[in-house]
RNA sequence: GGCGACAUAGCCAAGUGGUAAGGCACGAGUCUGCAAAACUCUGAUCCCCGGUUCAAAUCCGGGUGUCGCCUCCA
């Protein structure tokens, strides 16, 4: 498999430091808020990247922290008068209720901060001992010059980041470009731990650093996350990692693109961010992952209305499909058509070509493309009247495919239908026998205002479900 | 100022040397009691200029435009 590795600018070629393993880690959200749908990219993208690796047989260990201490949790706190644990363990719940939505597999292991103060506090007792960091007023600092290779992932020389940093007043550092591993305590009431430099708290890039090591070792296959993380966080996380264990922290490093609204790029600050929570009131957690998955991840995606609404549409198509196989499965013919046995045969190349392009970096707009021929192949053998075995094998083909994406969950237990509504059914099917418009349409309008749809096809009546 | 990304039909979007996938929308038609779904048909020479090549959306140079990182941010 081909990966676009940032640390390199260009694709290559997937080697797994251990034969058929990959250790996977990535940036996970602080959990103070609700997440939006720029958040939920990576989410998303890693999701598919790690079903995507299982699919091709690989072990996969997965780990994705939450970020459950920080100044925005505190301040969340103080706002709503509860304190920074409460605030954390809400909105973890929260994430897990939207990523479950958005059909996100839960990772291996979903580290927490607060669980790994002790480690963390070794970690940059080690940075000290090494000479890569040093201890100001409680506070502990990071020696980016230190690092030789500082500046080597986001592609630029330190003296050029150097010219572009500042230091805000009141700070301690030795360096515009030193950034904090360790945050004194300000206040009392802060959420804080005992250390040796004194109550205090863990700074940002640490963290990551700490988790990874701890969950997947000292050398990690792949490292994701949003793009504007690569600079400051990744390449912080590179320096402490590199510096405190003397080996390479990650193999590959990937980072999606952004999320924009009217071309800007979403973002909590400029407040133009809509939530999966509030997305999820007008359209399902499969079709924001659809919208999510049919651009390529390293390139922007605009979200609007408009789009959501294009991604629905185009999603529907792959479910209609589904739909009426699952339907002819049950009420298809058992006479097989001339060939058909060819037809099933022949939907095995869109598995290769789905392979193929996914292969090529997670290539997911090709991939659901692919699933589009696919679909278009199967309507047209339905269409001419494929049987019942014909419909079944088409299903479980497409739904390998979509199960990859992770655009349909697979749901085997049937939902029976109330009597009331086989009553209403037959009734409909008897006026429509009498030619009884009237009444027929009257009962399909009944049922579509309870969220059952009716297709009349030559097998009989197909009830969907909204 | 430093670093980087992007520019393909009305919209979304794939495609890194051989003469433009796919989806949505629109229109015409088929099927259907009607509807829904489905099927058939219909659309672009790829931001501009110059260059390399038998051949470029794809490579090189120069423009123009949009966006991002360099400060918390997926």
């Amino acid at each position: 498999m081909q990966v676009y590795n940032t640390l390199t600018n260009r694709k290559e070629e997937f080697v797994p430091i251990e034969e058929g393993k990959v250790k996977m880690y990535v940036c996970g959200p602080t959990v103070y808020n609700f997440f939006h749908i720029g958040n939920a990219r990576p989410f998303v993208v890693f999701d598919t990247l790690r079903r995507y690796f299982k699919y091709r047989g690989y072990d996969v260990k997965f780990v994705q922290n939450f970020t459950d201490v920080d100044d925005k949790i505190i301040n969340r706190a103080k706002e709503e008068g509860i304190t920074a644990p409460e605030v954390s363990e809400k909105y973890i719940k929260e994430y897990y209720e939207d990523a479950g939505a958005l059909n996100v597999i839960k990772a291996d292991v979903h580290p927490k901060v607060s669980e790994h103060i002790p480690e963390i506090i070794a970690f940059v007792q080690t940075l000290i001992d090494k000479g890569y960091a040093y201890e100001a007023d409680g506070d502990v600092y990071y020696s980016t010059r230190k690092f030789p290779e500082y500046g080597k992932l986001s592609g630029q020389n330190i003296d050029d980041l150097e010219s572009g940093a500042r230091i805000a007043i009141g700070e301690v550092k030795q360096d515009p470009l030193d950034f904090a591993l360790w945050k004194a305590r300000k206040e009392e009431s802060e959420i804080a731990w005992e250390s040796p430099w004194g109550m205090g708290r863990p700074g940002w890039h640490i963290e990551c650093s700490t988790m990874a090591k701890k969950h997947l070792g000292e050398t990690i296959d792949i490292h994701g996350g949003g793009q504007d993380l690569t600079f400051p966080h990744h390449e912080n996380e590179i320096a402490q990692s590199e510096a405190c264990n003397g080996v390479p922290f990650a193999r590959y490093w990937m980072h999606n693109g952004y999320i924009t609204v009217d071309g800007k790029k979403m973002s909590k600050s400029l407040n133009n961010f809509f939530t999966v929570r509030d997305i999820r009131k007008e359209y399902s957690g499969d079709v924001i992952r659809f919208f999510l998955l049919s651009g390529h991840y390293r390139s922007p995606i605009n979200f609007s209305d408009t789009l959501m609404e294009q991604s629905k549409q185009g999603y529907d198509r792959i479910a209609n499909a589904r739909e009426t196989l699952e339907f002819l499965k049950k009420n298809g013919t058992d006479e097989k058509m001339a060939g058909e046995e060819d037809m099933i045969k022949s939907l095995d190349v869109f598995r290769d070509r789905f392979i193929e392009v996914m292969d090529d970096d997670l290539n997911t707009a090709d991939a659901i493309s692919v699933i589009f021929d696919m679909v278009s192949e199967i309507n047209l053998a339905v269409k001419n009247g494929s049987s019942k075995s014909y419909a079944d094998e088409a299903l479980k083909r497409i739904d390998e495919l979509c199960d990859v994406l992770g655009i349909f969950r697979s749901t085997d237990e049937e939902e029976g239908l109330g009597d009331d509504i086989q009553a209403l059914i037959d009734e409909r099917q008897a006026a429509r026998k009498e030619k009884n418009w009237a009444k027929a349409d009257a009962i399909r309008d009944q049922l579509a205002a309870m969220g059952i749809t009716l297709k009349d096809t030559p097998q009989g009546v197909q009830v969907i479900r909204n």
